[in-house]
DNA sequence: TAAAAAAGTGATAATAGTTATCATAAATCG
DNA sequence: CGATTTATGATAACTATTATCACTTTTTTA
């Protein structure tokens, strides 16, 4: 993967914005500093870096993607109220991914665990 | 939520097909044998049942929803490869709610647990 | 370091899956 | 049964995302 400005600027917009943004978001913040982006290169970067596991795409919440820079292993919840995405960081589900493999035969590569409900400040 | 018979062979329809079909898979099978059932009644009903908690739609395996008949409490594996959806009945995650409720202060309310790779068939 | 090759970009058209609309039909209630 | 509510079918509309393609930037190589 060749550098590219486009690509520098979208990671850092990802890496300050601890929020999980979607490609809308992002495309919103982004065009204020560089009003050239196209929606395009966007998508086209976001999806290749979550190809190369640089950062992870979140399916799944609410039909959009949203995208994480943090690439350890977490979950997300999302709060069906206001649509925030919330990190949980409990390692509960360690084995989960062994576990599911001796029950099917199945080889896991990846999987994600998708929370919903409502969030504290929505209660 | 009144009687229709639309509803009700879709209901039989979810209940035969073990593997989680989509909508539009489902649209097909249902063609066959009620030719003037619409799409919109499909997803509508689709959604309903699924909002009432009688059936359970499947997200973020493939960009299109998946319907399951199953709604006791288990997980969802997607090949890669061939795109079957296959269950995983591991109740690894029994107390995954409960933690994440603890840990974030969120209410949760449903979650589910997408898992990818390689199925059996496949490798 | 300049020319050639490869990779990336921007604008926009196209696509896929799903939802909205609305006139008509079926189900339920009194 | 007649009135009211709810559901349906056909299709238009919408949203998020991907494809296309001429052009630009980056990398390679001679």
């Amino acid at each position: 993967m060749n550098y590219s400005r486009q690509r520098q600027v979208i990671t850092e917009a990802l890496e300050d914005n601890v929020v999980h943004p979607t490609a809308e978001y992002l495309y919103g913040i982004l065009k204020q500093t560089e009003p050239n982006l196209s929606l395009a290169t966007l998508y086209r970067n976001l999806n290749k870096m979550a190809d190369a596991g640089m950062i992870k795409k979140i399916e799944g919440l609410d039909g959009k993607a949203h995208y994480d820079h943090n690439t350890h292993e977490h979950y997300h919840f999302i709060c069906s109220k206001c649509g925030r995405v919330v990190d949980i960081n409990s390692n509960i589900a360690s084995n989960l991914a062994h576990e599911a493999e001796s029950e099917t035969g199945c080889k896991i590569e990846s999987y994600d665990i998708i929370l919903k409900g409502i969030c504290q400040d929505c209660r």
